[in-house]
DNA sequence: CGGTAGATTGACTATAGTCAACACGAGTGG
DNA sequence: CCACTCGTGTTGACTATAGTCAATCTACCG
């Protein structure tokens, strides 16, 4: 891991949900000093359940994957965090150890930024706690969807509607393909299913030429037959 | 409904999670004042998906359950909610319709505290405001477990961790008997499965003497049995 | 030029969902 | 008081869905 300072928070500050934009001049400048910027690679891994982290992270861009891992050694991806995001803020204000692991998909910039400074502004700045708090009530109801969605769906519509998912999250490049790239067994580890199964669908869905794969990376064709296997309405 | 002031907040100050012990006196005077007290008997629905809350409720006693309704109409239970928990504060904090039904499932008494109450105990208080954060994050944590288990274990295990959870939730009576009453489709809505299913694997528990049941009341024979299936380690 | 990780396919099996019929008790209205 | 209904619980038979296992293939990397 390399470690600069050159990107200031104000480059965030912009994108970070809004979540930075309510400190005052003084508290960006303290920022700036405190947090350190990291590099990471693909394949990196940023912290694991069990670690006791010491700061948070503020995702400047790259994809990393949030996962837990099951009784069986399985993974199950909860979400992505990208451009804008943060992570590992919930192990350290609940003081246990991270209930996660955060693993780099695509090479990454990010910030961390001390528990302490974290603690300083939510007991100075009330407008920043309460974009945290909407933040986390924000995570906390899309958890709420997500179990619904994997206790209730069939596995061929929780795919359609993963692929959906990550067309909205990461868009598609200048080709049409989705901005992200995943291995079969971790759309396995998204849905919650064997990676056989995610193979075959992904033929079917190509079959019926609702998508078109090349490799890893996947291009939608036909949105609206996916969002009706997925029983998306919006 | 039924509306008193009569239980003062000092009640629920010394069981709401240590939430209000971090308030001044001053402010526990205000949100005595602020609050309703409401008497809710089983069935009531406090509120549904699309709701739009101008409060959040404090639960004095009683049990409801949390849940979400999926495209096919079937309830998925997400939490139960009982004495020291809050409910609704998602809503409010992010400005949206509620995302999450409540419905009492045994006789309850909760305080509706208005919206503008919290907003403003989070702009004047810190330590209030980080002890919401870290209620809220502990729910989240929950929420991502909860994803994991109901994505990588089979219903036999899922039901068998219910059955375990329930008693470390709500405790046993003085027969032994889980201090809950669920009917058999709600088992199955916790654990996203149909309720023949559940049925069945209660009769199997009951058989291989894990379980002894009357009629909705059930009492946990061999723990350590039903924690092996659910593959549970503490 | 192996070696390795990931992708694919087929065959088989287990798990769990669906459907239909029936049981049972609590209320309800004639 | 009795038939009736309704909600819930139960059971059996069948089916579909998805998981497992094993073999093979492919691409890329050192």
């Amino acid at each position: 891991m390399k470690f600069d300072k050159t990107i200031a928070c104000d480059y965030c500050i912009r994108y970070n949900n809004g979540l930075f934009s309510h400190l005052t001049q003084e508290e960006q400048q303290k920022l700036n000093l405190e947090k350190q910027t990291k590099k990471l690679t693909k394949g990196t891994l940023l912290y694991n359940e069990c670690s006791r982290l010491v700061g948070f992270y503020c995702i400047q861009s790259g994809i990393l994957k949030i996962y837990k891992t099951g009784n069986e050694g399985k993974e199950q991806i909860i979400r992505f965090a990208k451009k804008g995001d943060i992570i590992g803020y919930r192990s350290i204000l609940s003081g246990e150890p991270a209930c996660t692991s955060a693993k780099v998909l695509e090479d990454a910039v990010v910030c961390f930024i001390p528990k302490n400074t974290l603690f300083d502004l939510i007991k100075s700045n009330p407008s920043f706690s309460l974009a945290l708090i909407q933040l986390i009530c924000a995570e906390l109801g899309e958890a709420n969807s997500f179990i619904t969605e994997i206790a209730q769906k069939t596995v061929r519509e929780r795919l359609a509607e993963t692929l959906i998912i990550l067309k909205r999250t990461f868009g598609v490049n200048n080709e049409g393909m989705l901005n992200i790239s995943l291995t079969r067994e971790e759309y396995a580890n998204i849905i919650g299913t064997a990676t056989e199964s995610v193979i075959r669908l992904l033929a079917e869905f190509k079959q019926e030429k609702y998508i078109e794969i090349s490799g890893r990376k996947i291009k939608i064709l036909n949105e609206n037959a996916l969002k009706k296997i997925g029983n998306i309405f919006n």
